[in-house]
DNA sequence: GATGAATGAGGATTCATTCAT
DNA sequence: CATGAATGAATCCTCATTCAT
């Protein structure tokens, strides 16, 4: 569930083959990525073989392999075009307001509203974190990295006497980071719902979760 | 990662056969049940065969068929001997004041405990959740059950007036729970690390996820 | 071709498994190599399918992988049911006589009596030792003890001052071995045929093979 | 192995296309021909894939089929360029003398020369006769020729009284080329080295060869 | 002529499951 | 009950060859 993060370079050690040189190539490959992530979104990593990929794609199996060597190789190349998307959410990036409390909430909103909107690719790569050792330790690095970041924040916010000094910076992060990238797998991916059996609202997630963060750290009561 | 939970009836769908009725019979099944754990926790859920197992357990391949049907159902059996472990943290079972924040505290630490004391289990759990949805239900249930108790918890704090009446018991718990045994994933499974490159120590682990949660709901300040 | 030689342990680095411990498996396994020979000697080695020897010998395909790696496998092991009778020329062994002549004689005509009985298998052996190179290193080593064994004897000779000092015995062995197991392949494997298009008669071989070994080593004249 | 022989006039069946008119045409053909004898000699020749070859040549896999059918055609290709190479070894052409062993002796000495000149080509060919027929049949037609050749030097050598009458032409020029075609292949292919783990130097292989073929067939005392 | 993407038949290999002994 | 050989469906992957551009 939830990878804590974002950041973001190549994906996992695929060579990273150059894009074929012909705009048939080009389509190709593109066709094929395509169906990819149709196929694997609705059968799921283990269950995909690579004919229903082609199939998907309408070519022939050989084709798959004039542009990835593997099932984990399509697989990087759709994270790799999903990563710009997926990456974006950016603690305070789009905060109008220096408000702390503001930059938090804007950074679950962004990060909240990216996670549904790839919900199935989240799913899909928190599956295959759990098969391929390649992705699983693509995922921690990114997840490092978000957490890292927001270790140097809350730790920032400390040193300003703003939140409560007691906790250790790197283990308060990792624990609320985790919560909400935990929280965001439950409810997008999961499908959990509310105490009421009603979907969860958005609005809902990312007040009560920035409410919870807020609290935990003991930022100071508004106005 | 992290289940979320506790509570524990049967496993998964499995027709829970009857203990074989001779003595011979009931050593081959612990020996297959043994075997399969060591396997599992050693090649993971998806590089097992059956063929490891019963070499495992110096038994013929055939014989894994008298007890299982196949590899779910051992591993069920397998949850099932650890299930009186893995579910033990109740919450106040061992606290014996009834401060509710010495309370949450025990809870934390049962729950962490046996978190550590069955990590490979653990893991394990988690990686097959992600391939089976029969064990994804189960897993899941468990979590539910779990956060639907510390929801009622929180409600009962937030009726006696002890805690932010603003938070949705229900979304806060799963938020809370989950935090938790995202954690207790992160390190006891991953062996993520602090800031400075030390494995977590389980008293600063206890404190701070207990600090965050009694924090994120306005615990009131101790005497 | 040929392969000047004798010597003989185990087969190219197979891992000589066991012998399967049931009478069945035992059964089952002399199938699949008295089938994979069959095959082999009739479409070659590299036309042979995996599916054919396992058709030949009327079992699955699968059981193929119950006693065999792989093609080479099963080659090694037809190779060491064959070693016996193909290894077992000796020089002098046969020979009732110690006259040099004789034992000369006797050796080749046992070598070309082995190589023709065994003259599909040798055609065989020649053209994997082509293809793969750890049958390549079995040839040659087996070509090399019988060399080198024939060296030790024309040197042995030469010290008793009864044939030419003036050749190395090292090379005049590998020349003269080496036309020995030459003219073997291509009169029992390519069926070449003598002046006057007819088949070549064992005899007749064995008189001219020992008769230019002799004269090109000096051997005296008989009595 | 060694092929026994000489003589030479077309390749295999190659239907012996004409050459490209364009000198581009010309060009690329040489190109190809050329990598394809890199190619085979590196990674012999059942390694070698079209797609090698091509690389190697800077072209595109499709221009391959402008000039060749198919691997085969490429080898043949490569056998007749090298082939005035190779066939140039004529008995006694290089001899000044008259005398039988210093013709016998150039004869050899140009085999050998050639032989070594062309090794990797010729280990080549050995390898692709044991795989392709119509490649064996070429190779046996060139042995057989020599084989013919040397035969009628042998008959001539008897009928004028000089060498033993005893042996059969045929039989005794078939085994005395073998043994150098195969000594050749043994020295300059495999890399054999003598007793004293030292390569062959080309004098000391001229020497033996040549004293070993004079004395199986009773060459005169010199002099 | 050259290009290189597309094709798809062909073969090796795995492993859960069965069943005769 | 235990045994372990036999089964064969299911996939992956290669690469010679074609052909539209």
């Amino acid at each position: 569930m939830g990878d804590d993060g974002s950041a973001g370079h190549a994906g996992p050690s695929a060579p990273q083959r150059d894009l074929p040189p012909t705009p048939r190539g080009v389509r190709t490959r593109a066709a094929l990525v395509a169906a990819a992530r149709v196929v694997f979104e609705r059968d799921g990593y283990l269950d995909t073989r690579l004919a229903d990929i082609t199939g998907q794609a309408h070519c022939a199996t050989g084709t798959f392999y004039t542009y990835f060597a593997n099932k984990e190789e399509v697989f990087a190349a759709i994270l790799d075009e999903a990563k710009q998307d997926m990456l974006h959410p950016g603690v305070g990036r789009v905060a109008d307001s220096d408000d702390p409390y503001d930059v938090l909430e804007a950074s679950n909103r962004a990060y909240l509203t990216a996670y549904r909107r790839n919900a199935k690719l989240m799913g899909l790569m928190e599956q295959v974190a759990h098969i391929d050792p390649e992705f699983r330790r693509f995922r921690t690095e990114r997840a490092e990295t978000f957490i890292a970041r927001n270790a140097r924040g809350i730790a920032d916010l400390q040193k300003r006497g703003i939140v409560d000094p007691d906790v250790d910076p790197m283990t308060a992060s990792r624990a609320l980071s985790g919560m909400v990238s935990r929280l965001a797998y439950a409810v997008f991916v999961s499908g959990e719902v509310d105490g009421d059996g009603r979907e969860y609202d958005l609005d809902e997630l990312v007040f009560t979760v920035t409410r919870l963060w807020a609290n935990a750290l003991r930022f100071p009561d508004r106005g």
